[in-house]
Order: C-alpha cells, then structure tokens, then sequence
DNA sequence: ATTTATGCAAATCGTTTGCAAACCT
DNA sequence: AGGTTTGCAAACGATTTGCATAAAT
C-alpha cells in the first residue's frame, strides 16, 4: 500500500546514517493513518513506544525531514509527514477553543499569489523565505460557534 | 503621541472590569516601542515587573483583546498589540534558525484572495474562520542562508 | 475596608537527558 | 564486538500558581 513512502522515508534516513527502526515505523504509520496532524503525546499512544523514545524519534525524524512540526495555538507540540513524501501540499484549520488541527487545501491561484509574495519578500528584504504557512484559526464543527 | 492608543485600551480593560495599572502599562510600552513581536523574556526585562506578574498581566491583556500570541517556531512565548488597536494588518517573517519575528504586509489584492480562501472554507466544512495567519518561514538577514 | 495587583518562591507539565540493558549489523 | 536504540527515571525550563504584602478604589 504505502510502500512507496515506507522505501522513500528508508532512504532518506538510511541517506542521514540513520536506520528505520521498527520503532521509527510505528510512529510514521501513526502518521500515515491520521488525516491531521498529531499531537505527541497521540503518536505516544499510536505508536506505542515510551515516551522518550518517541520524542527521541521525531527530532531524528524530523532532523531527516520525514517529519514536519506543525505550530498550533496550545501548548503542544504536533505532527505531520512532510509534504514532499506525501505530495500533498496543504493549509491548517486550527481551532482557538479545543486546539484540533486539520487540513485543507486553496486554489491553486492562490497558491501562485502566495510564491509570488514570497518572492517580493526576498526581493524587497534581507530575509531568505524557504515556505510560507497559511492557517485559518477559527471555531471547528465541535466546538461550534 | 499613542495617548489615543492607551486611551483605547484603558477602556477595552475597564470594559472587562480591570484596571490599567502602572505594570500593565508598562508592559503595553515595551510593546508599543517594539517594531515587532517580543518574547516574554523581552517584555519582562523593558516592562520592569516581576515574571510572574508579567505573564499574569500578558495575560489579562490577552484575554481582554488588547495582546495578541503569535506563534513562532521555538518556544518562546510572543506577544504583540492587536491589529484592531494599531490598524496594522501584517504577516510575519520567522527565522527558523534564530526564531526572530518581524513584520511585513502583502498587497490588498492577496489580502482579499484570502478572505475569500476563509469564505469558501466556512461554506464548504463545518470550520468557522475567524482569523487567518500567513507566515514566511526562512533566514533573517542575521543568519543569512 | 474591601477588592485587586504585586513579588517571591515553589509547583506544574510538556519535553529532554543520563544511563544501563537490549538491539542491530 | 562496536555502535545504536530503547526504556526508565530524573532533570530541564518556560510558564503558572499559592500566599502574604502593597496598592487602588
């Protein structure tokens, strides 16, 4: 099935002098199986590993970039796989009551629009861009309005 | 000079049955002085409180509308005065090696593909967009590339 | 006088780290 | 064997909280 993502996310940390531990693997089946991201302590449950082999493994993870750090508004720290193994490129949905993020993506238009003020950024200032992050913080279905 | 400003925010707290004490006063100068975000740590040495009647009083001020959070990339805590009190929509510029935060602003014509991006979102998933976060994730000037 | 804010020191809690045993190659 | 990863328990550090004092109304 994903066994692709599972050769790819091997050779890139295979390529970092790393190996893909079966504990590595929980963790990222953990993420493959979500459809948002995970707060640490989900993937500390999911993947069934103790705790700080868990954080261990996602710096390392996240070192490799095999895993991203996504930012919410609560005080925990959540995860997703990176967009270029996942192909998937996408926004968040974070809401201020419960702290739950989720995915969604935009128009393509708009996307060109954001590279393109990135690229005026860089002109204009002295700062590098390297992504742009675009999040709607709102109420979600649950938590209502 | 930003008597308007404190005016405002004086009434904003006494509207939510606080006061504006000396400290939190304080605490809004070092932020009015600011170009930028500052962390915690920042606002505490130019606010003169103690730490933890600083974060108490960031606190109220961010309950009460008058400070908003802004996340970075590490983890520090950022605070900045609310859009609504300064009209000055913005964006930020974070350095993912040193975690500084500047300002910066887009054109009016990204801004409202965006509002737009926010309307279609609220149509079409049960999310109810209150506010959106645009952030360009790379090297300041300091850390070059 | 009564309520609210302050400062100090201690507690909290997500995350990180030291170390000895288990694992891989 | 030699180096890496694991789990446990202890440490860490930004932030929060308890409590007695000071300030404000």
């Amino acid at each position: 099935m994903a066994d692709d993502l599972h050769h790819a996310i091997s050779a890139r940390l295979t390529g970092a002098d790393q190996r893909y531990t079966s504990g590595r693997r929980s963790l990222v089946d953990a993420l493959v199986d979500a459809d948002r991201p995970l707060t640490a302590a989900e993937i500390l449950v999911a993947g069934g590993l103790a705790q700080s082999s868990a954080y261990r493994n996602l710096s390392v993870l996240e070192t490799c970039g095999v895993v991203h750090r996504v930012a919410g508004t609560d005080e925990f720290a959540r995860f997703e796989l990176a967009e270029d193994l996942t192909d998937h490129h996408h926004h968040h949905l974070i809401c201020t009551n419960c702290g739950l993020v989720t995915d969604f993506t935009v128009s393509d238009r708009l996307e060109r629009s954001l590279e393109a003020a990135m690229e005026r950024v860089a002109e204009t200032t002295g700062f590098r861009p390297d992504h742009h992050r675009l999040d709607l913080l709102g109420r979600c279905a649950d938590c209502g309005s």
